[in-house]
DNA sequence: CCTTTATTGATAACGGTTCTCAATAGTAAC
DNA sequence: GTTACTATTGAGAACCGTTATCAATAAAGG
């Protein structure tokens, strides 16, 4: 037995951190870690671009945060708010606005064509891109 | 009325294309641009990395070919074979092993779903990942 | 053939992301 | 508060898939 005790630190919290989370939560809309990285210096919070890569990636894994990537393949990154279950995205390609959706019709179905298939461990990742209302009114004058 | 009659024109067929064809066709799995640039090498097929990309994307954009995105971001491609109109794919992620489906029953909901938000001109694309039979019973000895 | 010009290919450039590693700063123990 | 430990940070380099350059090549049509 030695006689160091085993340490136990696991996490620790930081003002980068806490500058992060602050942005997230003031964004109705998914943006990109780079864009982020510009909000913060925006607002006279000096992150490393490092960091907020970084940061990001680690709140998408523990799910803190939703990750979905453009139609270009960039990583956006949003905090979608009172969610905490699995959910989809009504994206305006235009302005970026995007409106959680659930339905049972898609999880079913994916579920269904699955094991018709013989497929397991399956996951999915639909959202639909378009055009909102605002959007739509403005670009018809 | 100019002498010169106006140029026609429009599209040459090259061996560098064919070459990529043929090994599409012979394919069914997605395959990025690069290995696919490989397997034209082990085929004695000399094509240029950057026609590689080139061909694909264009074959990609008349749909004559299927595009897709991996988990990590890159671009998939793959003949579909006989299958011409919108469909969406089951997909292994252990061996690419890739069927494809389609059913009214998304189509349906995304539809439902953008109407019911205001939004138009709305596209998606549903791709489902899995372990096909044959990975899982690897995968347990 | 000859002319026109689409297509090719080696390479540089690009853009988003991850890696490196020394400096910084939470945290628990003293 | 001080110390010891080490997670976290940040500036820049490296990475990697993809696209742009542009001179050389080679289809298509006459
Ligand atoms: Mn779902
Ligand atoms: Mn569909
Ligand atoms: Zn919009
Ligand atoms: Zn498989």
């Amino acid at each position: 037995m030695p006689l160091k005790e085993e340490k136990k630190i696991v996490e620790r919290s930081t003002r980068q951190q806490s500058a992060i989370l602050e942005v997230l939560y003031g964004l109705d809309e998914f943006r990109s870690a780079q864009e982020i990285h510009a909000l913060l210096t925006k607002k006279n919070l000096k992150v490393g671009l490092a960091t907020v890569y970084r940061t990001l990636q680690k709140m998408a894994e523990k799910e803190d945060i939703d990750a979905i990537k453009s139609i270009e393949g960039e990583r956006l990154y949003r905090h979608c708010g009172q969610n905490d279950g699995h959910h989809h995205h009504l994206i305006c390609s235009k302005c970026g606005l995007t409106i959680t959706v659930e339905g049972p019709a898609i999880e079913n179905w994916t579920d269904k064509v699955a094991k018709e298939n013989g497929f397991s461990e399956v996951s999915h990742k639909v959202d639909i891109y378009g055009i909102c209302k605002n959007c739509k009114k403005k670009s018809k004058p």
